[in-house]
DNA sequence: ATGAAAGCGCTAACAA
DNA sequence: TTGTTAGCGCTTTCAT
């Protein structure tokens, strides 16, 4: 074996392997007791793509700018305290050299790696997907990335995604809650930590999180008074599960307008689904035969009230002259639906929107205030009701 | 000020503050040249979330297990070379102590973050939101994490995405171009790096990327093909734009079916739209004004077949007696359409699924195969053909 | 204006 | 089986 020199003293004797390093062999001197190190020889062949990988890092413009590692520093991140040429020299190095920050490095220094994490239920429902498109936008302009994570309605998916990403992934977290989610422990221990949530469209009551809501309660009243205008009296209402604040603020919106109209509340016309076709075909059948002077049905969402008209025209049911629909979201599918949809339109774009904005600035500020806003939606009226 | 005593010499005379460590004060002993640290007082108030906010590291179990930080990595990595009473004590000590692995740490050692970056055209397009829900499902299961990039059919935002997420924050990249790309060199840059590449939908032809595809062609000549043994002879088509290979397939299809039937091709049937609702709008009446004999239409996507039906019913013009429909894509409107729509699904979500597979394989082999996979799909006859 | 050195929290090679 | 040490690539403090 050829023999190591030491760089301290010189000498070939007593000098023992000591580790070996990123790939290059690690020697250590017993007579000035000098750890160094030299390339090792590659055994197994270069991977194809290795010649061109080779990331530069600032230590190699430092070495080709001649200066230290520090100054590099310095002069990319547009410190004052350095040298006007020498700041250009090296950032003109770093283009040529076609640098590129390991944004890893920099983050765990930093404890800071503008990226939001996003937990959302599915992104196969048009709200969602439309929230997150609005969440995305306005994280991406103000310079975040954005992690999503679905939880397929799932609480335990839910949970353990929150574990995951709060681990030093994320500067700050927005969440829709899966429908199956009651128990909120799992929020809980994350709340008075350095990374700010944001609940979003489906969020839990009593927990000190700010939330960002769609305009359930005044909505479903606008709603459910603008049927009762119209001339209807029995009004059906599909509702998700009963757990959901959502749920809970559009019953009362709903009630709120019967009770202004000296309507009686019939808790039989109410219905309970979890979002599933059938569900939502199970209780058309059972409001049809329970209840023949039915005359309206307020939906869930755009989506079921489209399979309502559609399931009442094979049924020869006539809509809007027997019974009215109005949907919930303003989806596209309503204006393609023959009769067009009546719909309560929820913005659920400007939700994603504000949502993403107020953790933005809770980042930012590092200011923790328990907002609650709602997001005003409107009644678009078309010809379903 | 109270004297500080170097723990070398035990002077008190001679110790210089040396720098601020993390909240430490570093001091130097000039007798006998020892940098020592202590703990510095805090100055400025805490944060109201400092007390609950403490992360728990290796460090902090080491000392807890009384063992080294060594130890306590090898324990929580399940390394065989532990003694069995120490690993488990230190694993329920992690537990106990609520320890969570700084995962910005791990990776950076690693040189793995187990992200993967998708680069895709909008999130509020049915399909893409489709294909994202497939690709994140495949994702999740197999351990990583999923940011996204929506390019909103800029290709400057591609661009940016791109270069933003190959810096060390992903293992992967998935990428669906925007309509306006077609140049290529910024993925070319990065395509014999470690970082591998899955193109998929919408795919650069010609660049050594593996792609994942739907079924254009195929789908194509199978839609038009059963328009013509229905009896159409004049068949529309909407397109996107020209430079898509999406575009392309799906015309070669076309013609494939025009020629097998020997019917002449006409270059005016064809629109290629950018997905604008107005395009599509234009295109309709440009035909209906220049071909009264127009008997069929292949649209690019569900959502414009919606549109178009919806036109024709309010110009009275017959669907399918007098003019025929076809969509691409499976969407949910379809089935609400009345009449219901006819389509090719292209099986969206799968495609997602495909291509994360194949990502997260290529990953993991350290394979680049250069692969291009086709997901077929299947013609859904309903009633608009 | 610049550099040396410590440290972010983790992994791994070697010594013991 | 365990500990010591260097290092991943960056930022920051203090000294010069």
């Amino acid at each position: 074996m050829a023999r190591v020199k030491c760089p301290i003293c010189n000498k070939t004797e007593n000098i023992l392997k000591a580790g070996l390093i990123r790939n290059k062999q690690r020697y250590n001197c017993k007579n000035c007791n000098y750890h160094f190190i030299t390339d090792k020889k590659k055994k197994n062949k270069i991977p194809f793509f290795e010649k061109s990988d080779k990331q530069i890092t600032m230590l190699d413009i430092a070495r080709a700018a001649g200066v230290s590692i520090t100054t590099v520093s310095r002069a990319l991140n547009n410190r004052s305290d350095i040298n006007v040429n020498t700041g250009r020299k090296i950032k003109e190095l770093a283009v040529t050299m076609n640098y590129q920050p390991n944004i890893l490095a920099q983050s765990l220094v930093n404890r800071t790696t503008h990226t939001l994490g996003v937990i959302i239920p599915s992104l196969e429902t048009t709200i969602f997907s439309t929230m997150l498109s609005g969440i995305q936008e306005v994280a991406a302009t103000a310079g975040y990335r954005v992690i999503i994570c679905t939880s397929n309605e799932k609480h335990e998916r839910e949970v353990a995604n929150i574990q995951a990403l709060m681990n030093n992934m994320i500067d700050g977290l927005l969440i829709c809650h899966s429908i199956h989610t009651s128990t909120f422990e799992h929020l809980r221990v994350h709340m008075n930590k350095r990374i700010p949530i944001v609940q979003f469209y489906r969020v839990a009551v009593g927990l000190n999180v700010p939330q960002i809501l769609a305009e359930d309660e005044a909505g479903a009243e606008a709603v459910t008074d603008y049927l009762i205008k119209k001339g209807s009296q029995k009004i059906a209402m599909l509702l998700g599960p009963k757990e959901l604040s959502l749920t809970q603020n559009r019953l009362k919106g709903y009630q709120n307008a019967l009770r202004k109209n000296k309507i009686k509340f019939d808790k039989n016309l109410l219905a309970h689904v979890d979002f599933s076709d059938e569900s939502v075909y199970t209780s058309l059948d059972n409001w049809l035969s329970r209840f023949p002077e039915l005359d309206a049905i307020i939906s869930i969402s755009d989506k079921s009230a489209a399979q309502i008209i559609t399931k009442l025209k094979n049924k020869k049911i006539n809509v809007p002259k027997k019974i009215r629909v109005v949907g919930f979201g303003n989806e596209f599918v309503g204006e393609m639906l023959d009769p067009k949809l009546t719909t309560f339109d929820t913005q659920t774009r400007h939700i994603g929107e504000e949502s993403s904005r107020l953790l933005i600035e809770q980042i930012i500020s590092g200011k923790r205030d328990i907002i609650t806003k709602v997001v005003p939606g409107k009644l678009i009226i078309r010809d379903s009701a």
